[in-house]
DNA sequence: ATGCAGGCGCGCA
DNA sequence: TGCGCGCCTGCA
């Protein structure tokens, strides 16, 4: 991979194999990525908005610099993986993977923000992508920093837990999260209260991780598995949602196994690259209808 | 219209 | 331990 800077922009070459801004947007990981009319897609992160497109076969990032780069994208984009080789591992496990792995490649597993994760899955329980994405919306232009304007548009950084103190729970149930304002109330409360730093979390095992995400109201095995997966960087784990179970069956078990029956079958057979395999796999069944 | 969506907590065996 | 049910809200 090479990297150029050039006015107010990076320009990534030789990556493009391993990295389409829809498919890494797209697969379920994010809420806060807007795609704009020239299909490139604006987001938040760390307090700073970025543009992300793909050019032919380059990767371009605008609004920002090298330092910007360096400290966060490199990071937030999981650029130190090599995702070719993660692929070459999956794809020869059955035709499924193979065809998943082609079909979503350029998915990255973004390694966003525990926090962000903690209150945005809580969020997607029994939800739809765009109520979500306007949930998440409202908190951060409420109760989040101004960043600045992109193309015309405010944005806002995602709420800390001491920002979001200041909301009650009708404030919150204003911002259209519904029956998720308790879960969400109790959780800033709790971390507020007893000084938590959720990102502690990262540094333990996974089963670990999750049983801490757990004690939270609002967070079941899907979603701690989430938040685990996309906010603490734990890769042996396997979120089972609605078309994770669908692909499964479709693929994998009989139709009638419970969920943790599905996501131990997952473990056995993914292994530590599990997390990456339901990427895939979720992208791929979504995509495709497969299963409704 | 009314069932249902990227689940969870609760009450009840 | 395991299951069934109700839930904000908006949309097909």
């Amino acid at each position: 991979m090479k990297i150029i800077e050039k006015d107010n922009k990076i320009i990534l070459e030789d990556i493009s194999e391993d990295f389409d801004p829809q498919h890494v947007f797209d697969c379920g990981q994010c809420f806060r990525w807007l795609k704009e009319e020239d299909d490139s897609y604006t987001g938040v992160v760390q307090g700073k908005v970025v543009n992300v497109k793909k050019e032919n076969d380059l990767i371009i990032f605008d609004n920002t610099n090298k330092e910007d780069f360096d400290n966060i994208w490199f990071d937030y984009f999981d650029l130190g993986r090599d995702y070719s080789e993660i692929k070459n591992e999956l794809k020869v496990m059955d035709e499924y993977l193979e065809k998943a792995t082609e079909f979503g490649k350029g998915i990255r597993i973004l390694q966003q923000d525990g926090w962000e994760m903690l209150i945005s899955f809580i969020i997607s329980a029994n939800n739809r992508i765009p109520m979500i994405q306007r949930a998440i919306n409202n908190l951060s232009q409420k109760y989040g920093k101004f960043i600045g304007e992109y193309r015309g548009k405010k944005y806002y950084a995602f709420p800390t837990p001491e920002e979001l103190s200041q909301a009650s729970v009708e404030d919150i149930r204003a911002c259209q999260t519904g029956f998720r304002d308790k879960y969400i109330k109790s959780v800033v409360d709790y971390v507020n209260e007893n000084n938590e730093n959720v990102l502690f979390y990262r540094r333990l095992n996974t089963d670990e991780c999750i049983k801490e995400l757990m004690k939270f109201n609002g967070v079941g095995p899907k979603v701690a598995d989430c938040i685990a997966l996309f906010g603490m960087q734990k890769y042996d784990t396997f979120p089972v949602d609605v078309w994770v179970k669908r692909v499964m069956e479709e693929f994998y078990v009989e139709d009638n196994l419970s969920l943790p029956k599905i996501r131990q079958f997952a473990l056995e057979k993914f292994g530590d690259s599990a997390g990456f395999a339901q990427q895939y796999l979720f992208y791929y069944a979504r995509e495709l209808g497969i299963g409704r």
